[in-house]
DNA sequence: TCGGTTATGAGAATCATTGCCAATACCGTT
DNA sequence: AACGGTATTGGCAATGATTCTCATAACCGA
């Protein structure tokens, strides 16, 4: 099931940051691709790989410097989250179901992202703000959850 | 400058949370409503107020379930902030500069979040999660930092 | 004012995250 | 294939934000 991920990428996105691609760093990768949703990193130590938290935390750090994960900062009282960058897996928005807490990925049609971008553009116009980027979390009950 | 603080709103939800509004959680609504975008614990502690720590923590915490303040995680390396919940000081989104990491609050015209709330319609047509709230933040480069 | 309950504040305890460092793995060269 | 130099690893100690504890103080109703 992790045949198809993004290793060349991450691979080139590395080289230019001078670092390499590790064994560990695979499998770091292999795991956040397979889980297609922000993963904890109790998450990433408990699972079959067993990676030392450490080096977890060290190579993460040395993911998200080459441009390869994005960190999102722990939604509940929760911890932090980690996922393969949007330039490797698309953009896509959250959805945080506020009982179970759990966070599932939702790809952004293009259209309703077109919507989104004229309404940034708004933003900037007003305010001045020059928006690069935007992370859009949507709230509520998963299905299970409802 | 704090006179329009919402007290008697916030005074009315601790009420029905059973809680008191107390001295002190009435300097963090003020810090809180005068700062006008969220705010980390050490400035809540370093301010004029000079409140104890831990009586910050647990007073954000009571008023946080009582509706009256809303958590954010922190964005960066970050800690976590906080904020008048949005049924006190309206919807808003956050302007999130990446160079200088200050955020702001950015009030949403109308027109804007009606266009939201028809995507965020669809994504519950799309997947079957209940929506109930969002949070949108715009990240880039603030006027000063551009 | 009294009695009982709730909130406070100072410090200790907890726990995620980061730093440290000796041992190991990797890479280019001979 | 072995060598030398550099980068990475992994276990554990250190850090720092957050939470817990508990004795004291404030509050509220009778």
């Amino acid at each position: 099931m992790s045949s198809k991920a993004p290793h060349a990428e991450v691979a080139q996105r590395l080289g230019r940051a001078q670092q390499r691609y590790t064994s560990g760093r695979r499998t770091l990768v292999e795991l956040l691709h397979d889980a297609g949703r922000p993963l904890e990193i109790f998450e990433l130590a408990e699972g079959p790989a067993r990676l030392p938290v450490s080096s977890i935390y060290r190579n993460l750090v040395v993911l998200e410097q080459a441009g390869a994960v994005t960190r999102y900062p722990g939604t509940g009282g929760g911890h932090a989250r980690y996922e393969l960058s949007e330039e490797l897996v698309g953009h896509h928005h959250h959805l945080v179901c506020s009982r179970c807490g759990r966070i599932e990925d939702d790809p952004v049609p293009p259209e309703v992202d077109a919507g989104l971008q004229s309404l940034l553009g708004a933003v900037a116009a007003r305010t001045g703000f020059k928006v690069t980027d935007h992370r859009l979390e949507l709230r509520g009950l998963c299905k299970q959850c409802s």
